[in-house]
DNA sequence: CTTCTTTATTATCTTTTGTTAACGAGTTTA
DNA sequence: TAAACTCGTTAACAAAAGATAATAAAGAAG
């Protein structure tokens, strides 16, 4: 990355606090910002049709979010994000981010550390769970590749996250301690 | 797009046809290739540790694909693509996709049916079936999404796809039928 | 500290899935 | 044509998951 673009990041650059529960996008909001968290976590979940939230993915420190349907598609937002700890975000607008993307066209590509890369990063690792890995070992996989996440927030978040029920998370923890 | 991108499109865009049967990108091969299906259909797999062959993803026309982990993370191909049927691709190197990107920056994030943004989606879309919807309603909405791959191919790769096994796949699809 | 609320665990029962194997319908190959 | 192979279905059994409810444990609020 060169001073240009780190100039033009500084001066664009937005940070926000957020406290523990509010709201930093929501479902039907059409905001395009980049979120990067300095210290935090946050959520992203939907209300399906039987009126459950269903946690669809958990951020923390050094991770990228943002409201990928509106970024990529244009659409309003699908989740709400929402904070589970006090919160620390650097953000940016999307078009400041094209703007930096300019001074380095494939950056979308081949920059480490940038939103498209990321995202898709963990899209694919995360099918790849689905498809080759059983609810358990999905769920190891998970503590050993989030490590930092388990302990701070509730398990039945985690197992919306993998696809399961929170009680079949509860078994499944049983088994692999018996195990041990 | 404009005259300029669609000239250097013409002069560097490549075809292909292969037989049924022909290996596109083998596992492990460092191609970074984008491939557009004209004709045909396309199925990526690995093999696990017990030997078995995994399908991931299946391909067919209009779609592109690709070697996402060279592509995007510069690393060997994770999965074999290999074609189902006879078919026609249009493909060009990643050098020149990002020349083309080039013309336009945000051609990874604005335009429609690019590369980025088309696997995306399709990205996002199956991790929604994963996490919300059951085996049998994942199974119902693959045939919705895409209803010209279905009876091209075994319920076998189906079935890896929907992350169930084939007996699994045919006892829903047994179901199914009774519930009509 | 106590009360209220949320979350995790456990139990019971039903449903679904995985596994393995057998069978038959189609295909391919010799 | 006959033999070999592949694939979808079905059966039988074991394992796991979903649904619901009760209870225990942990957190939050007063």
């Amino acid at each position: 990355m060169n001073i240009k673009r780190l100039l033009i990041l500084f001066k664009t650059l937005n940070s926000k606090t957020f406290e523990k529960g509010e709201i930093v996008i929501n479902e039907g909001d059409i905001i395009n910002n980049v979120y990067y968290i300095r210290k935090g976590l946050v959520r992203s979940y939907l209300i399906n049709n039987k009126c459950e939230e269903i946690t669809f993915q958990l951020f923390t420190e050094k991770q990228l979010f943002g409201n990928v349907h509106t970024i990529l598609f244009n659409e309003p937002s699908k989740f709400t994000f929402e904070t589970l700890e006090k919160t620390k975000v650097y953000f940016t607008d999307l078009k400041t981010f094209h703007d930096l993307s300019n001074a380095n066209s494939d950056i979308l590509i081949n920059d480490n550390g940038n939103f498209g890369r990321q995202i898709l990063k963990q899209a694919f690792q995360r099918i790849d769970s689905f498809v080759f890995l059983s609810p358990e070992k999905r769920y190891q996989q998970y503590l050993k590749d989030y490590p930092n996440i388990i302990n701070r927030v509730p398990d039945k978040y985690i197992a919306n996250v993998l696809g399961i029920t929170p009680v079949s998370l509860s078994r499944i923890r049983q088994r692999i301690s018996k195990k041990k």
